[in-house]
DNA sequence: ATCCAGGAAGTCG
DNA sequence: CGACTTCATGGA
């Protein structure tokens, strides 16, 4: 994708594929806030301030470098949404939310995130990670930190109830201590998506679903398909045999979608769960 | 009051 | 293995 890189600042022309609300909005980061015409996004220890201009989108920050590779700019979503209007429901999704991009984030933060958002509404997810920052990431002018392995790893589980985790309160204490000692993040960037999810999987709070999510919004793995309650609702809708093993649905999906899976779900995801029908 | 939210772990057969 | 139950929390 075209863009520019100014001062401290990145400009992006095509619009048609990168859309702000559409990025932010889908479910695949919860450290953002909409501020009048613009959005404030956190991302490990980074920061930036996203708002419209001229028809261009302007990423202020100072870490442009950093952001250039966050907002997987130098992928071509044109041509991976030609693609997909090869089928069922696509040409509508896109229609609705086709400024979508999946991000790269990082692994330890969307594990922890994603943890936390198990069984959970996205507003208070939001709320929950927040405090988590507040409470154990360092401040840096003006915004906290994502906390550090280590952060987390030697807090008290009755800290993590008091920010609202609820019952996944033992799931982040026990899985930040074995990834602020014993666990390899970066390998799985080298595994495949099936051969990653099985390291994932054993960790506390991290079930097929938590796993995909980090495989695709950490790793950009995309041959696999996340299957939540809306996911379900998708699997419904297509011309497919009935089931109610979410891993079963979940195969049949990719089986469907192949290396296109993930940026397929998020399309139909964003679509299905803003319009309720 | 009951149900739901980007589900996972534990138990039982 | 597969199915069924339980698990905090807060908003609708």
């Amino acid at each position: 994708m075209k863009f520019e890189i100014g001062n401290d600042a990145i400009i992006i022309r095509n619009t048609k594929e990168f859309n702000t609300e559409h990025i932010l909005d889908c479910g695949q980061v919860f450290r953002y806030r909409k501020s009048g015409d613009s959005y404030t996004l956190s991302a490990k220890n980074h920061k930036c301030l996203l708002h419209n201009e001229n028809n261009c989108v302007i990423i202020k920050t100072e870490d442009t470098e950093f952001f250039v590779d966050y907002f997987d700019l130098n992928r071509d979503y044109g041509k991976i949404k030609d693609e997909l209007l090869q089928y069922k429901y696509l040409d509508r999704a896109m229609d609705y939310g086709g400024g979508i991009r999946i991000l790269n984030q990082d692994p330890y933060e969307m594990i922890i995130s994603f943890i936390i958002s198990a069984n959970n509404n996205i507003p208070r997810i939001k709320q929950i990670i927040e405090k988590l920052c507040r409470y154990f990431g360092k401040e840096k002018d003006g915004f906290y930190a994502f906390p550090s392995a280590d952060a987390l790893a030697n807090a008290d589980v009755h800290v993590f109830r008091e920010i609202g985790a609820g019952y996944r309160a033992e799931y982040l204490s026990e899985t930040s201590k074995i990834l602020a000692n014993e666990f390899d993040l970066n390998e799985l960037y080298t595994l495949s998506t099936v051969n990653a999810r099985k390291k994932l999987l054993k960790l506390k709070g991290v079930g097929r679903k938590v796993a995909d999510c980090i495989l695709l919004f950490a790793y950009h793995k995309t041959d696999l398909f996340p299957m939540d309650t809306w996911s379900q609702k998708i699997y419904n809708s297509y011309d497919l045999p009935p089931s109610n093993n979410i891993n079963v649905m979940s195969d049949r999906l990719v089986g469907l979608f192949g290396n296109l899976s993930g940026y397929a779900q998020q399309y139909l995801y964003y679509y299905i769960r803003n319009n309720k029908t």
